[in-house]
DNA sequence: CTGGCTTCTGGAAGCGCTCCCACACTTCCA
DNA sequence: TGGAAGTGTGGGAGCGCTTCCAGAAGCCAG
């Protein structure tokens, strides 16, 4: 046997209590005009001692927005949202909707399933807005993304197209600035261990690698694969070193791929830097660890859903905010001196 | 100048189109009795041709259910999200949860805004249940959340009282089986390095560490904290190697803490493992990349994520799941073989 | 054929809120 | 001094759904 269950106080009951209508508490509640002060006074009293919460169910059916926000994670491979760099964006987002009263709702969509109800949910008003992330090469939720009345942004861009709103870190200035710190360190064989090939932070890096290459005079030694996991790097340098023992660089598409670098150089026999120097991608707090520390193209994760966040909330409230390109900045550690 | 907007069409819509009363079309969508086949086959035919999908928040205002779940991180430390155990967690909650029609929502409480959100969400049905995890010490959220009527299941324990809905990994049994391979190995100056005392996880990681210390007839080497983070870690390390030079083991309550450890151990030119063996806690996959590759106490985090959905699933049914100590299980590397 | 089941059926009352609108009362300026 | 414009005020119609309830229809034992 219970007490009765507590209900919560509903907005009539407030407004009986500090005797106003129902619409008066309800512009008191939402700070909108036309009610008098005496009146405001009262309603903001009752509010107080009933301890009155709107319902944000009731306010989403009855008004437009709903109150949410959802975070996706369009992707193929299951537990993708397991890599530090989404968690370090979620925190982000999560840390800008706090001064807001928006809820972060996080859908992962790494099978069919998830990604039917990603598509359902782009095609209802049941959130106020969208961040996407991680769509890979052709995904065709990027034409629905664009094609919905739903706020979406992207959070790194598309392979194909250029979506309304997005923010994506600076990949091609980064991988360049990797490249050109190499050649400024005096090295002349420079290979690379690229992402996948259906992701446009992978692409992007590895045009800002050619590029810096070109302005340089040189060519890339050699390209290798890695998937953006540590396995994968650790294989892809192998093979590089099969295929030009004499390079004397390695710029990886991130940090993971470069970790796994320096794990294969270290059973091959070379020394980091001294025989071969190494650059990641990322810079996400493992690099820092690494042995010996890797230098890294960092890129500002936590602003990137902190900003994020913000370009949505601007899009959600009818402005329309201009994308944004966040600068990334190359952190010098002992891997490439 | 916009084609009028798509309106998702509404259960009216649907029962119009099939000729039968909205109570009769509502039905059929909750696949409830006293419906004629006859009129369950037209409302199925008028749903596919329509496309119709029920509106959640309608739904939550008319029915009980709201439809969604939370995850609440109630922390101290802006960013504890970030860590790849969470995140982990996050996965498995939601490869749950895709198989129903429930919704996770982020709730990262880790200041005073986003604690008072928190503690109006346990006060109010605005969710059907939550998961509440990283509750420290004395943290008042403990209590609250076993008032409310809403469901609450713990991921990990609170410090002190055991709350009606939990799933906890073995955090003492790891860590004595981590303890016993140190022993058996040869080793008897084992020292620890402790995590935040006010988080139950660190002190039953420490409790194990102990009690099999106890067994073995040996007492500890010496204890330091390190807040759980891997420069915490490698200052503890340091300490230890000051107070007890002739250490030949070292047990860290998380891989962060041991990888720090190794840091520490390398740059005092001790050889891991033949100078000292090191052993970390929770498994998460730099541990495998460690150089060397760290012996470590794994759990099985994912599946905390899943048993943490079926578990909070369960309750908002109504039932009443028994709470679940989740095995743990060494596994053995090279740091201490 | 009657009464008592069980199975259908749909009207109507909400859930708690927002917002349109009609109306009352002030200003303020031509 | 009339009325346009600005400020308060609350009634009431929804938002799209669930669910209660009263009643109709079908079925079988007595």
């Amino acid at each position: 046997m219970q007490t009765s269950p507590p209900r919560q106080p509903t907005l009539d009951e407030v407004a009986a209590r500090a005797g106003v209508s129902r619409t008066a508490a309800s512009r008191v509640i939402n700070n909108l005009p036309y009610v008098s002060e005496a009146k405001r006074a009262a309603v903001e009293q009752a509010v107080r001692e009933l301890g009155y919460v709107p319902n944000p169910t009731a306010r989403a059916l009855a008004g437009r927005r709903v109150g949410s926000v959802v975070l996706a994670l369009s992707s193929d491979q299951p537990g993708l949202f397991a890599d530090p760099f989404f968690a370090e964006v979620t925190v982000g987002i999560s840390s800008f909707l706090e001064q807001t009263e928006l809820e972060l709702v996080l859908l992962l969509a790494d099978t069919a399933r998830g990604k039917e109800r990603l598509r359902r949910l782009l095609g209802s008003r049941r959130a106020d807005g969208v961040v996407l992330m991680a769509v890979h090469g052709d995904d065709p939720l990027v034409r629905l993304a664009e094609q919905t009345e739903l706020p979406v942004v992207f959070g790194g861009l598309p392979l194909t197209g250029t979506p309304r709103w997005y923010v994506d870190p600076d990949n091609r200035g980064g991988a360049r600035s990797a490249v050109e710190h190499l050649v400024r360190g005096g090295r002349r064989t420079i290979a690379m261990i690229t992402g996948q090939p259906d992701l446009q932070a992978a692409v992007a890096r590895e045009q800002g690698f050619r590029e810096a290459l070109t302005l340089a005079g040189l060519s890339p030694a050699a390209l290798a694969p890695g998937g953006f996991t540590q396995a994968g790097g650790e294989a892809a340098m192998a093979r590089l070193l099969t295929e030009r023992p004499d390079l004397d660089a390695v710029f990886a598409a991130n940090d993971g791929m470069a970790l796994g670098a320096l794990r294969a150089l270290r059973r091959h026999g070379r020394r980091v830097p001294e025989d071969v120097a190494v650059i990641g991608f990322d810079d996400l707090g493992e690099a820092r660890y690494a042995d010996p520390p890797l230098t890294t193209v960092h890129q500002p994760v936590r602003a990137l859903g902190h900003e994020l966040a913000r370009v949505l909330l601007a899009a959600i409230e009818g402005q329309d905010p201009s994308p944004l390109i966040l600068p990334t900045r190359l952190t010098v550690r002992a891997s490439a001196p």
